[in-house]
DNA sequence: TCTTACGTAAGA
DNA sequence: TCTTACGTAAGA
């Protein structure tokens, strides 16, 4: 640090200065100094307090100040804000020191979208801590802060009890948090918030969408994201269970139900504790045609493949591509 | 009825 | 070859 202070003398920038050197310490001693670093401490703090009131009384622009606001650009080409009309954001998230700036970002006044950018690394597996509210009210996290026995008391929610009664499931059950839950985010994804008040779409609109294109980007894999999988899956449903025979074909997850859109694994449930041995997918991320005896439920995907299409229709012109992990 | 564990299909 | 997870049988 010291060398790059002594390269950042008021002199060098060629401006006149109201710099008054101390007595017996004139600008050049101080240069001096700083070529020797092993002076006096009075003597240096007295140097860098010249040099800070000289910046804060605006007698000259800091010298580091283009560079900070070069360094601060938006990466976006677009001159408004990414999520400029929502609340959330989804993110995958890296390292835990990006919690750190994600409160930052989201308790500070600073709010711009484009700070996040810069700072957002690529999705991290599953079980990743979560500080936030979401992870103790949305999803069940093994590490979250809600104590064990606390969470395995909501993770019981039995499925027939909103299983069949419309696609919702344990998935459903959490649709009625009024912060982020307009949808069950896994612990993979970091929503942040921006605290300005939205523009009329709600986050649980995007939230939702956005975990939808995701899903169906998942589930079809390399089938790009054309959003036919729920009405190519529903055919094979209904072949799997019309066709006698080949039904003993294993049955694919549907794709657009709640738990579908699920990307991670509690790590909590029983399935996921006795992964190794059970080779079940876990209890949240059940699919709700799964759960059900091998029927027609054709006219069902189809209705919520509409729906879901019409939601990415919704965002899709304002929805960056993100990365998502599943584990 | 629910849970557990195993066989194995399917995809990476 | 490895991983994921569906189907199913057995046991609680």
């Amino acid at each position: 640090m010291s060398s790059s202070v002594c390269m950042e003398t008021p002199h060098t920038h060629g401006h006149a200065h109201s710099y008054t050197p101390t007595t017996g310490r004139d600008f050049s001693l101080q240069m001096d100094s700083c070529m020797n670093p092993v002076l006096d401490y009075s003597a240096q703090m007295e140097r860098y307090r010249s040099f800070a009131n000289f910046y804060k009384n605006g007698a000259a622009p800091f010298p580091q100040a283009a560079k900070i606001a070069r360094l601060a650009t938006p990466i976006f080409p677009s001159p408004m804000t990414p999520w400029s009309c929502d609340n959330g954001m989804l993110w995958g998230r890296k390292p835990p020191a990006v919690n750190v700036n994600v409160n930052v970002n989201v308790n500070g006044a600073h709010a711009h979208a484009h700070a996040h950018r810069t700072a957002m690394p690529r999705a991290e597996p599953l079980n990743v801590h979560m500080p936030s509210k979401m992870s103790a009210d949305n999803f069940l996290s093994p590490l979250s802060q809600v104590g064990g026995a606390e969470c395995m008391n909501r993770l019981k929610v039995p499925p027939q009890s909103s299983g069949s009664g419309g696609g919702g499931g344990a998935g459903e059950a959490e649709r009625g948090g009024a912060t982020f839950g307009g949808f069950a985010l896994p612990p993979g994804v970091i929503v942040m918030t921006t605290l300005h008040s939205g523009a009329g779409s709600s986050v649980a609109t995007m939230t939702d969408s956005a975990f939808q294109i995701a899903a169906d980007c998942q589930h079809s894999n390399s089938a790009s994201c054309s959003g036919s999988n729920a009405s190519t899956n529903a055919t094979v449903s209904a072949n799997s269970s019309c066709s006698g025979g080949a039904a003993k074909r294993k049955r694919k997850r549907c794709g657009v139900c709640a738990p579908c859109r699920r990307l991670i694994n509690c790590g909590v449930c029983s399935s996921c504790r006795n992964r190794k041995t059970g080779h079940q997918i876990c209890k949240f991320r059940k699919c709700e045609e799964l759960k059900k005896k091998p029927g027609s439920t054709v006219e069902v995907n189809t209705h919520i493949y509409t729906n879901s299409h019409i939601h990415m229709n919704n965002i899709s012109s304002r929805v960056p591509f993100w990365s998502f992990h599943t584990k």
